[in-house]
DNA sequence: CGCTAATCTAGAACAAGTTTCAGACTTGAT
DNA sequence: ATCAAGTCTGAAACTTGTTCTAGATTAGCG
């Protein structure tokens, strides 16, 4: 990536909100819809039209040709925003691109809620939901290509986006196990099955690997929940 | 990645054993102590020696900033070499960061044949083996950091070249299974590991996870191995 | 309404990966 | 030793992420 911006001591890139980087306003939600997140200034009605129309044509251009696709000055165009606003919003590509699957991975979440899986055992459980998502993402190859490729060559700058998402698959996986107190083992096995799920995925996307293999990966992981405890229905 | 070649069409960019575009491009590590790598057009000797001093280079570079300190045209200078030449050697910064690790993997394989791990069981002499590998790493955080980054974000294009290197991580987990001829069951173990193994390394470099997680998170996962039947001393 | 600070726009400028090209140098075969 | 083919060099050009600047616009406030 270029122009890595050589200067690391005064950086301070306003965000659309403005203000101190510290927190300000109490209260103020941003989104209507908006659940945990990160407590942001909140924004007018026009930026939030304008927030969604950058991520919209992110998701698009994603679509086309997946990482390479999403070109900056494009999304600008695409979204209608000057290049320099739509580094306001986003300070780079990549976070443009993790927040652009934070926001697909909302979708999923409600999608994935609304049929919740059938197996007997939490591990049958995760894999149909891991295989259910990995459906979708076989829909959209060349979105899912980008969201992945962001967030793993994601660095220190992104990490608190990038939690995020960590955080919201883990909510995922153990609304699919169906526990409301994991242990620690089985918070320990969600992380690796986290891992795998990631990995996988790089190796389905780089053709390295079969949607058979990845099918394998998985179950071959979500054994692994099995070694904590009880976990039939 | 800037200046993707929208030219899908016409590549065919010569390697510098310059032949058919068939079999070019595979990392010829034409070494006395080679092994079964891809038979590549043999190199003279100045040829193997600017392949040697880019590969020196560019881990050299990388022990000092990580992935975006190396710079092509610094590592075309460091290596006494014209850039169009190092573009012929090695046809983008992520070719030569994944033949960079090849580099690395080889040393490593070596090193940790030395000692072998003397855990009682495969699962521990596993997570031994891999804890030793991630001191090795986190003695130069910054190569690492280039090394992994570059394999996650590697695209088809690199295919060969980084299945190369999970083929290596392969051999250097079975060697410490200890095992000749493994089952399907435990290869799938196999792969679970190396998943895991890579994702959260790419969680430790991106400080998201603390060395002690990934010391759980690696243990953790080394416990499937434990499913796929005895494997006691 | 009129003001001020924040935000937005258009566009230039810069950085680093990648490509291209003309000319010098090597190599291998004759 | 000589010639052709293949390589290497140096330098410029091109692409795309990122930064910067000066001048509109907008939002909130008295």
């Amino acid at each position: 990536m270029p122009a890595e911006a050589k200067a690391d001591s005064k950086n301070a890139r306003p965000a659309p909100g403005g203000g101190t980087p510290a927190a300000s306003s109490g209260t103020a939600h941003t989104r209507p819809h908006s659940m945990s997140h990160t407590a942001s200034p909140p924004l007018t009605e026009r930026q939030e039209a304008r927030r969604r129309r950058i991520l919209h044509a992110s998701a698009q251009l994603a679509s086309r040709g997946g990482f390479d696709a999403v070109q900056m000055r494009e999304v600008a165009e695409s979204s209608q925003v000057a290049l320099g606003t739509l580094y306001r919003y986003f300070p780079s590509k990549v976070h443009l691109l993790v927040a652009t699957m934070q926001d697909q991975l909302e979708h999923m979440h409600g999608t994935l809620r609304k049929k919740p899986p059938a197996g007997d055992t939490a591990a049958e459980r995760v894999a149909e939901t891991l295989m259910r998502a990995f459906r979708a993402l076989q829909r959209e190859p060349h979105l899912a290509d980008a969201m992945v490729r962001a967030l793993t060559f994601a660095d220190r700058s992104v990490s608190p986006e990038v939690d995020q998402v960590s955080r919201q698959t883990t909510v995922i996986i153990l609304d699919a196990m169906g526990l409301d107190d994991p242990t620690p083992a089985q918070l320990s096995a969600v992380r690796v099955i986290e891992h795998t799920w990631h990995s996988a995925l790089i190796t389905w996307l780089s053709g390295r690997a079969s949607i058979a293999q990845v099918k394998i990966d998985i179950e071959t992981v979500c054994r692994l929940i099995d070694l904590t405890g009880p976990n039939d229905r």
